[in-house]
Order: C-alpha cells, then structure tokens, then sequence
RNA sequence: AACCCGGUGGUGUAAUGGUAACACAUCAGAUUUUGGUUCUGAUUUUCCAGGUUCGAGUCCUGGCCGGGUUACCA
C-alpha cells in the first residue's frame, strides 16, 4: 500500500507498456500527458489521470506533459487553467518545461484540415445543425450523403478559407471529414472537424471564429508532442477509431490511445456539470467547499496530496465499471494522519464539570505525548484546574450496559491527568443537565492509579479558564444513499438526496489553549473525536476548524445496533 | 435499437491454462492512559449453458446482466 515500493502487480496499461518497451514499438520512448479541459475544477477522478499519467512517467523515465485542450472558448477560462495548475502541482507533480495548449496547435491543425481537403478526405457542408443530425441516419439505418459532400477541391478550399476569414456566420458552414454515412459507428458518418464560433478565445483572442472540434484536435495534438501512450478514460473508447482514421489519413506519428475507468466513489458524486450545479445552485459554498470531492475541497477539508495518491494507488486500474467505499478514502487520511498529526484535547459540544474537592485557585501543568506513534513529535503542557468541559456524550445519567463513559457513581481517567468519580448532577428547572460535580484522587496524578485499579474510561478535557472558544465545522456526506441517484420516484432527482446535516458548525467549541498558535492547514487529531485543520475562514483570534475524519468508533456502531 | 466495453466475496483489486488470493467492510477476541492505533481469528467469491483440455476464473460459442456512446461538448 506504500506508494513508495514498486507495486509487483503491473495494471494493463502498464502491460501494455511493458511489451511495447520489449518490442521497442517507441525506440524505448515512454510519453504521456494529462489534458484537461479548462472548463472546471479538478476532482479527484482527475487526480487518478493525473497520477497514472505523471506516475508512469516517471516509473518508465520518461516524460509528462501536462495540455490544455482548449478548442471550445465558450466553456473556458484562465481561472480554471490556473486553479488546475495549482491542483496538479499541489497533488505532488511537475510537468517541468512542458505546459502546452491545443490552441498552440490552431495553426497546425488548420493545414492539416486543407491537407485533408486536398486530400479529398474532408469538405465544407452548408447543412444547418438539424439537417445534419437528421442525415446522419440512426443506428438501424444508414445516414444519407450531404448534398454538399462532392464539392470540389477548389470550392473546399476557398469556402474554407473564407470560414477563417470570418466571412460567414455562426452556423453557416461547418467542415466535415469524409468517411462513410452508412458507418456502423454513428461517429464515423462524415462527423464535424471545424465549426465557426465568432466567439473569444481565453488565449488566442479573436485571432480564430473557426474553432477545431475534441475529435479533430486531440490525437494531432498528442502527434505534434510526440506522445507514445494516450491515456484516457472509458468513454473515450468509442472515439477510438476516429483517433485512429484522423492519424492515419493525415500520415503523422500516430500515439496509442489506452482507456481505462474512471473512479465513482459513494456518497459523493463526480460529475463535472452537477458540481457546477451544486456551486451555482448554493448547495455547497463554492469550488473548494470542503463537501465536495475537488481537489481544492478535499485540501481545504484537510486531505494530504500523500493520501490521496496512496488512495489513488489503492483503486487500481482497470476497465471495470468501479464504485469505492468512501470509506476506503477515509481510511487512507486516518492511516496518514496517525502517524503524522499532534494530538490535542477539543470539546465540540461542552458540559461544565467541578472538581469539589480540587482547590479553587490552582492550575496545574499537566504533561500530555503529542504523538502516541511518533515518539519524536515530544511532549507539551495542557493546564489544568478545578473547573473543566468535557464532552455532553461522555456522560450519561442513566447509561445502557456498555456505556463505559461517566455516570453516576463512575470512576474514569480524565487524560494525562487524575482519576474523577461522580458524585453530583446538577439540572436546571427543565431537568437540562447543566453541570456535573466530581471528585478527584490527587494520589492518580498523570493518569496511572498507584494501588493498580482500573478504570475503562479516558476522557479528553479542557480547563474552563484556560478553553480556547473555537468554531468547529463538522462535515457528513453530502448525499444520505451511496447512490445519489436512487430516488424513491420519478418526479425527485439526486438533488433531493443531498445530506441535510453534512455540514454542522459548533459556533463554541472549547479547546485546550495550545492549540490558538495553530496555523491555517494544520492538521491534528482531537483525541478520541478525530482529525481537524485549521480553515482558511481563520480571522486573528476567531479560529475555525474543519473536521477531515472521525476517529473509527465503535460505541457508535454498539449505539446504531440499538 | 445499433455500436463499443465490462461481469471474481458486500466493495475494490489479484491469480496471464495448474491449490481462487489480498485489502477494506462485517463479526468475534487480545492489547491499550484515545471505544483510536496495533495484533489474532471468523464469515463471505469466479453471471449462466455448452465446448476445447489431463486440467478453465482464464481459451471458444451462445445467452443473461451492467456500463458507455449514438453533440457544430470534452
């Protein structure tokens, strides 16, 4: 599971790539590339590319480009091209001197298309958008030539031109490759290379109103950069052969492309277009909402780069429709966090409590270990005095079998400090427990009993004099199914599946004072409550935290058991 | 519907014609100054039917089921 050993099971992209070093199909060449549209932000689906793309590069040595492919400007933005960069160099990798666009490419590509044209392979069609859907046919009948399909070279050329020139219209022409309308691949029946958009490129301005469609620019793309293994997803597949015709026809260094699938993960869902729904639709508060699975949310909810890789890692690659556990995920951050984060002691949800027979000004210094797994990360000092919070679950009046927690009469260990026994409830006149009162046994100092008695609690505290107020942003999943698309009938979509409570913010937590030079990003793990970083919303003294994870529990499975 | 691609425990991934395995999840237990961590054990698997073979999860044929595609998006 380490990322760091080579994995003795190769996936069949690397397979793959294994026999064509074998038969030096690439003259030992191994090139790869991720490319996203900068339409959106990364999740992390994309992060899985990104890590099978850079990552076999680097096993292989060889090289990793990271392109644009920018060939629709009504969709793309220099905020997305940025926040994509940050999010691939965030992740953990380096694209070096190698950072391209298709639009570099506009010029190139656009000779190739009067290659074609010349070549009798492509020609201007004047059908408008429904006659051309209506002349591909359908898939049990074959589609009908364009009566525009045999014009001549000479008029090709010129209409073309004149396409660039800015002569016509949205809409007016569009040029089409010449295949075969009768193709058993509805993609093959003569499909679209260039439409004209009188529209601003993010990068090229208005030097271009025709625009290159995905099909006619990708794998030209990956040729002019020398590509050897085109790696995309599963959808792609289908596009394949047109990939292959569009090499083929123009005579250039034609890359294999390899399809693998993509990553589904429960509870969540990674569809570009419903994030987008769900920011603009203010379910969630914007790209890096700490809910939703883009590589900016995951960061800001406190996920390392290293965990996401290992998870990534752990997944695998293959070509099966795949949906992961969230749990699996969560995992892989807790496995990280445990050995890395310091402890803290944190209330979320604070009951007072009176040591009655601890003097009333006294403060101690009590030593606490930073790091149970890392003996290295020291120790530091958590004050302690007679009044104290501790957590409202940790105390039950009247507890069930199992409840090893505070009751009545109970003794439990208050961490790294003494023994407490209750001794008193104190309500208010709604029978609210307001506070509790406890004795203390000076003789159990640090949390060891000298007489060897046991207790088969430990509870995290935190002195009321001493408590850093805090807000502490505890996040669910953001859909209540695995599924967000089960729904129980037809008029609901998965939007009414969104997770009412995946977002509580406990405006006052109470947490011990250490924790006020925390910085933003730091991760720690409240003991016994899980993994929390400081959030970005920070402002001097009014610090928030952001839960990545819950610690695993299992009163919590003995409590859901009923 | 057509075309493309997939079906191995609950989930994901191995086994590359030779004993079906690993991880997570679930359950039980041990240890524990976090009901965390760590450790031990248990439960649960090759879609179906034929065929080839000494031998099939793997190869072949036919079915069944699931997904993708059928945009002037990528």
């Amino acid at each position: 599971m380490t990322e760091s050993s080579v994995p003795a099971h190769r996936d069949f992209v690397r397979q793959i790539i294994d026999e064509d070093l074998k038969t030096e199909k690439w003259a030992g060449r191994v090139h790869t590339r991720f490319p996203p549209e900068p339409n959106g932000y990364l999740h992390i689906g994309h992060a899985k590319s990104i890590c099978l793309n850079f990552g076999i590069a680097k096993e292989y040595g060889g090289k990793c480009n990271l392109r644009f492919d920018d060939t629709n400007p009504e969709k793309e933005e220099v905020e997305y091209v940025d926040s994509i960069m940050d999010d691939v160099r965030w992740l953990g990798f380096d694209w070096e001197d190698r950072l391209f666009y298709a639009s570099d490419y506009f010029e190139q590509i656009y000779q190739w298309a009067e290659q074609l044209i010349r070549d009798d392979k492509a020609y201007v069609c004047s059908l408008g958008l429904e006659e051309i859907r209506g002349g591909r046919g359908s898939a049990s009948e074959p589609g009908v030539d364009s009566p525009y399909r045999s014009r001549s070279v000479e008029e090709n050329i010129d209409l073309f031109r004149r396409m660039r020139a800015g002569e016509f219209p949205d809409g007016a022409h569009v040029l089409r490759a010449k295949i075969d309308m009768a193709h058993k691949h509805m993609l093959m029946r003569d499909p679209i290379m260039y439409r004209i958009r009188h529209t601003e490129h993010h990068r090229t301005g208005h030097k271009w109103c025709i625009y290159p469609t995905y099909d006619y620019t990708h794998g030209q793309s990956d040729s002019i950069e020398g590509i050897t293994h085109s790696i995309c997803t599963l959808e792609f597949e289908n596009h394949r052969p047109l990939y292959d015709w569009y090499c083929d026809a123009l005579g250039i260094h034609h890359p294999q492309q390899i399809e693998f699938n993509r990553l589904n993960l429960t509870y969540t869902m990674m569809s570009k277009r419903r994030l987008l729904e769900l920011v603009q639709g203010k379910h969630v508060h914007g790209w890096d909402d700490p809910r939703i699975p883009t590589l900016r949310g995951l960061r800001r909810r406190g996920y390392t780069p290293e965990s996401i890789r290992a998870f990534v890692a752990y997944v695998g690659v293959t070509k099966n429709n795949a949906t992961m556990d969230m749990c699996v995920l969560e995992n892989h951050i807790r496995e990280d966090l445990n050995k890395r984060a310091e402890r803290r002691m944190g209330v979320l949800n604070p009951l007072k409590v009176v040591i009655t027979n601890y003097p009333e000004d006294q403060t101690e210094e009590m030593d606490a270990v930073n790091n149970p797994e890392d003996a290295t990360a020291g120790t530091r000092k958590v004050p302690f005095s007679r009044e104290l919070y501790i957590e409202r679950d940790d105390f039950m009046e009247d507890p069930p079998k199992k409840f090893f927690r505070l009751s009545p009469g109970k003794e439990v260990r208050l961490r790294w400090a003494y023994f407490v026994t209750c001794s008193n409830v104190v309500k208010d006149a709604s029978g609210q427990i307001t506070e509790i009162h406890c004795t203390y046994d000076p003789a159990t100092k640090g949390g060891d009993a000298p007489d060897g008695r046991k207790v088969k609690a430990t509870l995290h505290w935190v002195s009321a004099k001493h408590a850093l107020q805090a807000e502490v942003r505890l996040y669910d999943h953001l859909f209540v199914k695995e599924d967000p698309d089960e729904v129980s009938d037809a008029s609901l979509d998965w939007k009414s599946n969104l997770n009412p409570n995946s977002l509580i913010v406990q405006p006052a937590a109470m947490l011990e004072p250490s924790l006020g030079l925390a910085k933003t990003g730091e991760r720690f793990q409240f003991e016994r409550m899980g993994y929390f970083c400081v959030d970005s919303d920070t402002q001097g003294a009014h610090m928030v935290f952001n839960r990545t994870v819950t610690l695993k529990d299992q009163w919590s499975k003995e409590q859901a058991k009923g």
